[in-house]
RNA sequence: GUGGGCGUAGCGUAGCUGGAUAACGCAUCAGACUCCGACUCUGAAGACCACCGGUUCGAAUCCGGUCGUCCACACCA
């Protein structure tokens, strides 16, 4: 189905041109002055400079041209040229009937679908899932429903931290504290046991331990190199802690994951970069891209069109081991062997862009990528706490993720309660529910590169632009159609009539802009667009039904326009909130 | 120092490729409803869109400069 504004636009254009001017001064746009249209054309002013008329003439030679086209309720020229314009009843119900009946809302596929890799997560393995590791997942999470509800093919990897020196750490401290484990012994040449020597909340705990002890104690962390570099030549009983380590990890992030209703295609880490590695270097070198710096080995990424010194990217360093430039460029290498992917996207802290400028110029410049994949960077801002400065624990500490979703759970349930009308076991699961829509809600409904605030109290509002506020616009409308069903009613054969009053003819034309929505978040990988429109929908929806009786109006065929348009607009809703990532519960 | 982001009502934000009275929420004040499930709805007040200049018929938006602020600037990821 086009767009409901393009069907507009078309008439528009068509006008234009009937009326001698280009088409191209036909583009429309939703009204900015809504008391006085709905819609708006403002090419005349443009067309002006072409043609040497003034603008009025041009806009209203194209009014004349679209006396009777029957789209149109009004369309009136008003200085200096706008053309203001209205469109029938008739023309939204009917597309929104439409709508209603197809497949996906009507909304277009992609023309051209890609393969598109997206990078997105990024945990670290054995450290617990903090705050930082929020919104890669949140925003990532949407950013691959929305494509993929476009048409488009794509894997979404998490890229672990799973490789490096934070291993060689950990397996030196489990040396110091359990030495008599067989995995420490050489001459060991059994099989190792199944069964991980710790838990993950040792882990947990072993990590910061074994980090601070290596930023004090230069014979430590010597220690830690070491084991490093003998897990990367792949001693047998460092490669079994591995395995036990990376279990352990991931079936602890994949609990947390799940609680956010985020999933990976892909549980791919740096570790599996790493075979490519050598080879990597090797063409490099021979290919002349790679040389050598100050001991450690380079390639340039400058470009003459460069306003500042961009670096070069660093492929090894002076003692010859790989570091993260190196590993995001051999795990491109991978990506184009198995999925020859159109675009590979990243969704990281905006911090890391120079680094990723170096790495995408450096994986074009030596071939790694061809010209044809796009490489792309999608930043995200810092999470702030109300003081403006970087989320923290009261104590000034770094907050784990699942603390964080605790204690808005908590106030959240404490506010269901409130209410009292279920019981505790619903509470608690309807708590869960609209807490993670709450949270998720609240970040992305910021522009992804922007830091904004992390306002708890604010978030979990049931009042103003909260995801709340949009879970009880679809529950209410659940409950009003439940009522309806209850009563021995059908919801099938419903149909919407033209509108008979100003709140419902809103309603639908803000139904008709879903496509619209769906479409530039995707493309833009801009969930905020979404949610600036079912915020909008929301809206229009509680105007409607603050004036309009619904289940006690007499007139049947009415009532069952209002319940059509009830239910179109809730599925939208619903199928807006599955592309952010959350769901709305049966109940509040 | 070099480069980049940001600076919109008390607070949090929206403003897409420049267009008609700068939009929304919270908080404040005043009403309506209290019925289809804690709500919702209507209205008021609140902004020299950081500052200065330029381009244009027309700038929050584009271009310069100033100030403030955050961030990044090869051997940690």
């Amino acid at each position: 189905m086009k767009e409901f504004i393009k069907l507009i636009e078309d008439e528009i254009k068509a006008a234009f041109k009937a009326a001698g001017f280009d088409e191209k001064y036909g583009s429309v746009t939703v009204s900015n002055r809504p008391d006085l249209c709905e819609f708006q054309c403002n090419g005349a002013m443009a067309a002006a400079k072409e043609y040497h008329k003034k603008p009025i003439d041009i806009a209203t030679a194209v009014s004349e041209q679209l006396s009777d086209c029957s789209m149109f309720e009004s369309v009136s020229a008003v200085m200096p040229g706008f053309l203001n314009l209205n469109v029938t009843g008739e023309a939204v119900a009917t597309y929104a009937n439409n709508m209603a009946n197809t497949e996906g809302f009507g909304v277009e596929k992609a023309g051209n679908p890609r393969t598109v890799i997206l990078d997105y997560g990024g945990p670290n393995v054995a450290k617990p899932l903090h705050v930082g590791h929020l919104r890669s997942a949140v925003i990532g999470e949407s950013i691959k429903r929305l494509l993929r509800f476009m048409g488009h093919n794509v894997t979404g990897d998490i890229h672990m931290g799973d490789w490096g020196l934070q291993m060689g750490l950990i397996i030196t401290e489990l040396n110091e504290r359990k030495p008599e484990l067989v995995y420490f012994d050489d001459s060991y040449e059994g099989d190792y046991p199944k069964e991980a020597p710790f838990t993950i909340s040792e882990l947990e705990e072993i990590y910061p331990t074994a980090s601070g002890k290596s930023k004090e104690d230069p014979a430590y962390k010597e220690k830690a190199l070491l084991a490093t570099a003998e897990l990367q030549k792949g001693r047998r009983g460092y490669t079994a802690l591995l395995e036990h380590i990376l279990n352990v990890s991931v079936t602890d992030l994949k609990k947390n994951y799940d609680r956010l209703s985020v999933s990976f295609d892909l549980w791919k880490g740096e570790r599996d970069a790493d075979p490519f590695i050598p080879d990597m270097v090797e063409k490099m070198k021979a290919d002349g891209f790679a040389y050598e710096s100050d001991g450690a080995l380079v390639v340039d990424v400058a470009e003459e069109s460069d306003t500042k010194e961009i670096p070069p990217c660093m492929i090894l360093k002076s003692d010859g081991a790989a570091l993260y430039d190196t590993t995001d460029l051999a795990t491109l290498i991978w990506r184009q062997n198995d999925y020859h992917p159109d675009q590979v996207a990243y969704v990281v802290d905006k911090r890391q862009e120079l680094h990723f400028v170096q790495v995408f110029r450096c994986a074009k410049k030596t071939g790694i990528v061809p010209e044809s994949c796009d490489l792309k960077f999608i930043g995200f801002g810092t999470m702030n706490g109300k003081d403006g400065k970087p989320f923290k624990t009261r104590d000034g500490g770094v907050m784990r993720l699942s603390s964080l979703l605790d204690e808005i759970s908590e106030k959240m349930e404490a506010k269901i309660k409130e209410a009292g009308t279920m019981d505790d076991e619903e509470a608690k699961k309807t708590a869960d529910i609209v807490a993670l829509a709450a949270i998720k809600y609240g970040d992305l409904s910021n522009q992804p590169s922007k830091d904004y605030i992390f306002d708890v109290d604010r978030f979990i509002s049931f009042e103003g632009n909260t995801g709340p506020y949009i879970l009880y616009t679809i529950v209410r409308i659940k409950s009003i159609i439940n009522k309806y069903i209850e009563a021995g009613n059908s919801m099938d054969d419903l149909t919407i009539l033209t509108p008979d009053s100003d709140s419902a003819k809103s309603l639908l034309l803000s139904l008709t802009k879903f496509e619209g929505a769906v479409s530039g978040a995707a493309e833009e990988m801009l969930p905020n667009r979404l949610c600036a429109f079912i915020y909008e929908l929301s809206n229009e929806i509680n105007h409607f039904y603050h004036e309009t009786r619904i289940l006690a109006e007499e007139d049947e065929a009415k009532k069952k326009s209002y319940l059509a348009m009830l239910d179109l607009a809730k599925r939208v809703l619903e199928q807006s909130i599955d592309l952010l990532g959350f769901e709305a519960p049966e109940h509040m």
